[in-house]
DNA sequence: ACCAATAATGGTAGCGCTACCATTTTCTAT
DNA sequence: ATAGAAAATGGTAGCGCTACCATTATTGGT
């Protein structure tokens, strides 16, 4: 048993029933050249009256553009992108552009296969975070007719445009801040390192500033999934039963960092006096913890919002850094 | 200045290059119809060698089916409605669906202008938060030729499919165990329960319980915006300092219940003794903190699963229930 | 070797719309 | 009034693909 409600309204249908021609509906309803009120109004009437709903995938084959911007982004757990993409909506849509997205799990492979497949909707722009794609991924963005912007990182050589921010500077200013603080044995903790490159880069550039001040990582704990609360809660505790003389924490991002800090106030470990806790991400709730969390901001919403400028302006290729903010809170 | 890089190939193309017609080239790539080994390797070759791209607008032109699943859901920043989406995410993968979304912040009037939008690139299904919609929405998709899925709520009249739970039920669950925990003096910290129906349904119910239980609620703190943990940390600030001698708290979510519980650890207010709190959705952050949350878990991965496979199966009208669990933290 | 199945292939009419051009109607200035 | 410009409208060829039908090549059973 199949269940269709009825065959959709087309334009012939809506011309016939105004009495115009189907070229006068088309150019009243997109606004565009001239025709009367009076025609105006017939055409509005009969659209109404028939529930008539364009068809755009007539109306895109038909034009040009779709008007379809395609996210290709790692996950949707991750506050990060979400921020991004709610930065990107709000002026895809006053703009008429719409979202797509297909999320990759952090698996270029996948990566790969949903840009072909984003790809055959000849999207507007492709959106991707990073830089680091498949051969395969790269040659089809090359070819494709489409903008390509690649989110969140800087460090590299874009496709197109790109639009984000150093890790490798998060990374050192991050292992600057700890080392002014006065720590002198810190640890790491982290998630999969592989596939989130971009922790990959804050990781290394942190580990590269701590030794070229001749006070290198005393331990790390790296978790092989991704990242979490929990995780990071296991991880801390991971690594003080191996390394229990750190004097600070760096970890791969907020939420990891919450698990940290949920772990001390567990086991009654003093912050920062104890022990100190540095992040990554600038999250709300970082913000509201008993001591506010130490971190690194990142303009995630004003990312997806200049992404999605240039790709409606159709600006030329450019790498534009927009920075990110040092937070000094409680924990370091 | 515009950037365009090359016109797209089309499959006359690689009919051209391959020296067949187009629709065996055609027949080739969907793999349906019958056609010789020899002539798929010339035609894979061809289109290996020409970077050809299917156009899916003109394939969903021509066959029927667009294989879009529109989501018009309120929010990407609560992790709820991410949820869903990756729950539903894996398995219109897994069949050849694509989601295409779009943020109402719920705003019923946006809502509307939304789905209008969507339906305009002829969905397979659209999928949206709730049974709470204006007229005119459900105008359009009672009109429109695809499924409709309302998720996340199953406390009144589905359009076609709905996926969720009852948020009443959530709400007098909650009254109930607070009440049996021996709770008598009992607060309320919301959020906009105008915009977010489901918060308000659960409001509502958990309410009424506790009066007809001869237990009314004592006090409430009410905030006109979104849910936040820094809003609910104010709000329990503010309800306390009205209220001082409450013995529990129930929040509108997990949350604004992570605020609450931030605001008792700052304050040195100890938790369930002096003051209980009690949230709703499980989220993974509030099992790691000091003392996991009482809350109630929603099934939110399951929805969006189910709520997938059965549009993908074309499954008949009908509402499917999947429950919650409450979960016996230390908060409460 | 011969006929019926069956497999393999090509041609082509749309899908519903927009871009473009041709035509008709209305307006403006003399 | 009347030519000339401007506004309003209609007709129709595609956009790139798939569904359908017609045609040709191949197979197997006798």
């Amino acid at each position: 048993m199949v269940f269709k409600y009825q065959a959709a309204v087309t334009l012939a249908q809506v011309a016939e029933a105004a009495g115009v021609g189907e070229s006068t509906v088309s150019r009243v309803l997109r606004n565009h050249g001239s025709f009367s009120g009076k025609t105006r109004d017939r055409v509005m009437a009969a659209v109404e009256r028939l529930g008539y709903v364009p068809n755009r995938i007539a109306g895109t084959l038909a034009s040009a553009g779709s008007r379809l911007v395609a996210f290709v982004i790692p996950s949707l757990s991750n506050i990060v992108f979400a921020d991004v993409l709610r930065g990107a909506g709000g002026t895809l849509e006053e703009n008429q552009h719409q979202a797509v997205f297909a999320v990759t799990d952090y698996d270029p492979e996948r990566e790969e296969a949903l840009v072909a497949s984003m790809l055959a909707w000849r999207p507007t722009a492709v959106m991707l975070a990073g830089y680091e794609h498949t051969e395969g991924t790269v040659k089809m963005l090359r070819a494709a007719s489409c903008r390509v912007v690649e989110l969140l990182d800087v460090d590299g050589v874009a496709l197109d445009l790109a639009v984000g921010f150093s890790n490798r500077a998060a990374g050192r200013e991050s292992a600057h801040f700890m080392l002014k603080r006065g720590y002198r044995r810190i640890g790491y903790v982290g998630h999969d390192l592989d596939r989130d490159t971009r922790a990959g880069k804050r990781y290394s550039s942190f580990r590269e500033t701590l030794s070229s001040d001749r006070m290198p990582l005393v331990d790390q704990e790296i978790h092989a999934g991704a990242s979490s609360v929990e995780i990071g809660r296991l991880g801390l505790e991971r690594l003080l039963a191996r390394s229990p003389d750190l004097d600070a924490v760096y970890f791969s991002n907020d939420d990891m960092a919450l698990g940290g800090y949920f772990h001390c106030l567990a086991r009654g470990i003093s912050i920062p006096s104890q022990l100190a806790i540095f992040g990554y991400n600038g999250l709300d709730i970082g913000r509201v913890t008993p001591q506010p969390l130490s971190t690194i901001r990142t303009p995630r919403v004003a990312i997806g919002q200049v992404a999605a400028q240039l790709v409606v302006a159709n600006a030329p290729p450019q790498v534009v850094d927009l920075g990110f903010q040092l937070i000094e809170g409680a924990t370091a």
